[in-house]
DNA sequence: TATTGTTATACTCTATAACTATA
DNA sequence: TATAGTTATAGAGTATAACAATA
């Protein structure tokens, strides 16, 4: 539990942080039935979706742009493996690294999960103005883009 | 660690709950030094500015509020009781319930940690144009309480 | 019967330190 | 010397279940 289940006027008592992490809260426990039929969870599509976009990448970069501790990649990454989604190949250019690229089980696997969630963000920002919900994204990544 | 220490265009990747994330971690971390001179953490100040703005209330209306389990705020308001920031009353209306009120301390520390901590978020949110900046916090609140 | 506060307990996420192999 | 992956470990935060007191 702990789950603002209050409504109404009560967000007027929350700091940005609180509003934060509600939004937060919220969108995770959604995006969570609509994975559950592809056997993975937020942090495991984020790293398909990491993959699918910018290709094989180290540990140490999942790590750092999706804001995971690189000893917490190595339980995430092992996991994935075993699930048949991404292989571990060391990385011939510098042997200390691990290259971490997706199987095309992985690949297909985030095909048909990413509309499922795509669907949960779009029911998400529902309340908002249309040319809102792009918005938020912006300045999100505005935020947090310049540290 | 695990911070988002990458910058530019790393942020294409991330999904809306990877950029909440991203942007509340930030805002956390940010929180720290700045509450720091007055011995409490970002989770004591929002109960604080809680009981400030509605006044006395259970244990269960700052779970429900704040999004913290109430197993968690036994915890919590013990550690305030302790720093002599609130105190636990029977409420007199329903014995079951404890009445969470503020000591004049408390009162007096939140009135001079809430300035600090405004400040922390008006640099966290100085990097958008003046006019989005109450837009963001206004989004995230009709996110947040449309449910 | 249901709710509030409480305790005990477990699980996840995170954080630190130390090791190895490589650079 | 520094970095990448790994392991062990400890600490938060959260969640579940059970209980006593009260409604």
């Amino acid at each position: 539990m702990g789950a603002f289940t209050e409504t109404g006027d009560h967000l007027a008592t929350l700091r940005l942080a609180g509003l934060l992490k509600g939004a937060q809260r919220l969108l995770v426990d959604a995006y969570e039935p609509a994975l559950a039929p592809f056997n993975v969870d937020g942090r495991e599509l984020a790293v398909l979706t990491l993959l699918t976009v910018i290709g094989a990448v180290s540990q140490q970069e999942i790590s750092r742009r999706l804001g995971i501790d690189r000893t917490t990649i190595v339980a995430l990454t092992d996991t994935m493996s075993e699930k048949g989604l991404l292989l571990r190949l060391p990385d011939p250019r510098d042997r200390r690294k691990n290259l971490i690229e997706l199987t095309p089980a992985g690949r297909d696997l985030h095909a048909r999960a990413a509309p499922a969630i795509d669907e949960v963000e779009a029911a998400f920002l529902a309340p908002l103005a249309a040319e809102d919900r792009d918005k938020l994204r912006e300045l999100l990544r505005a935020v947090v883009a310049s540290r």
